[in-house]
DNA sequence: TGGTAGGATTAGGCGAGCCTGAACATTTGA
DNA sequence: TCAAATGTTCAGGCTCGCCTAATCCTACCA
């Protein structure tokens, strides 16, 4: 078999999409956090979490909690996207109410080859975000064209969208109170050596250097 | 939990669907038959069937094969439902080739529960067959109106959809080649104290009431 | 009718993923 | 600063579903 190209078993899916979803509220996600919302035990969460760092997935750093590696959250990002294509098509297509849809996805995401997932999208006319508003990653393919870079990279009068937050739990914690958070569009306004003022919901903010580091964007094409 | 309500592995699932669909061509159906099919060795196929019988899915008759039980054929009838529908999906909603939707449905089938299946007939609008032309069985809630039972049990002038054929090898072999076999729609046109004739796809038939009695239908009303 | 080919079964083992219980390490706050 | 609280790890065990190798059994045909 060529180049680890083994998509895993539905196991390590779950545990890296966890993570993925709970590093939004600060990085990196404690292993007690796992627990909880895994509902495992901490010696199977810290069994499994080795495991993922051997294989390279994850960071595990002890007393702190793990991070996702580059190949790691690919991999999550790919799940993700295929979660909330499904549960696009639960609601929007077959009614569901967005719960059930939620629980229903939680399973066919582990079972979705990559083309089911692109035909899928594009039966569904290419769904930006989820029924409740999340946005859908995009897929691997669309994400080279349109690569995810700090918001810090950018320049005065740039659109982009945010993907992900990687700061941790005070950084996360400021970034989402001020409404910083993926889906949302920013503009640009002026950068300078300290700072950086973007437009976010019709809201002025701005954020420090140090803190647009974290905050990672795709560019919107104008 | 009340009242057997778990719907088993995956794997279980895999079993009883596999025996249902060979059992067309033969009751019961021979271990080494599935060993063929399932790609698996004849020491886990024996196992897992001892297994399914202390369960009272099947019934295992050494050195001849198994039969389903009531409930196993329940629980395969289900999943192969599952099964065709996500073909008729795939195939009809997202352009897959059957092949590929039949790969993909393989999966989905054993992850999709019943008001998921109830949903996705009704956005289907309720097919009949799959892709290839296979019936689509009855959800149990349907099947409970109208119930399988053995053609010798119609009369004169009734209209029949057949369901499935219980015979053995040489019974279900002879039956084939006069293209009774699921899916197909008879009319019976007499009955006597030692056969039936029937009127199938434009060609009459006289079948003994032995053979009848292991061919069975659903009644289709007038 | 008895030998043999092939089917059935047993014994032992493996990996994945989970568990409990006990021991151990670190962080934290009084 | 040091002890309690909390987090981590180890050891051992379990189930599931599969495997190989060896052995046992039956059906069938010459």
């Amino acid at each position: 078999m060529l180049l680890s190209k083994k998509s895993r078993s539905a196991s390590i899916q779950m545990y890296l999409v966890t993570v993925y979803r709970l590093r939004e509220q600060g990085n990196p996600v404690p292993i007690p956090l796992l627990v909880d919302e895994m509902g495992l035990t901490p010696a199977s969460i810290n069994e499994m979490c080795r495991k993922l760092e051997v294989e390279k997935l994850l960071n595990y750093i002890p007393y702190s909690g793990v991070n996702l590696t580059k190949r790691g959250e690919e991999l999550a990002r790919d799940i993700l996207r295929k979660h909330r294509l499904w549960e696009v098509f639960l609601v929007g297509k077959l009614g569901f109410d967005f719960e059930e849809a939620h629980k229903i996805a939680c399973q066919l995401e582990h079972y979705t080859p990559e083309d089911l997932a692109d035909r899928l999208e594009g039966f569904l006319e290419y769904p930006q975000v989820n029924p409740r508003g999340e946005p859908i990653p995009l897929s691997k393919i669309a994400l080279e064209q349109n690569p995810s870079q700090p918001l810090l990279d950018l320049s005065p009068g740039d659109k982009a969208q945010i993907t992900h937050i990687r700061g941790d739990k005070i950084e996360t914690g400021y970034l989402l109170k001020n409404n910083i958070k993926p889906g949302r569009e920013v503009l640009i306004r002026a950068v300078d050596e300290t700072s950086i003022l973007i437009l976010n919901q019709g809201e002025h903010l701005v954020l420090s250097r140090d803190l647009a580091d974290k905050v990672f964007i795709q560019k919107l094409l104008e």
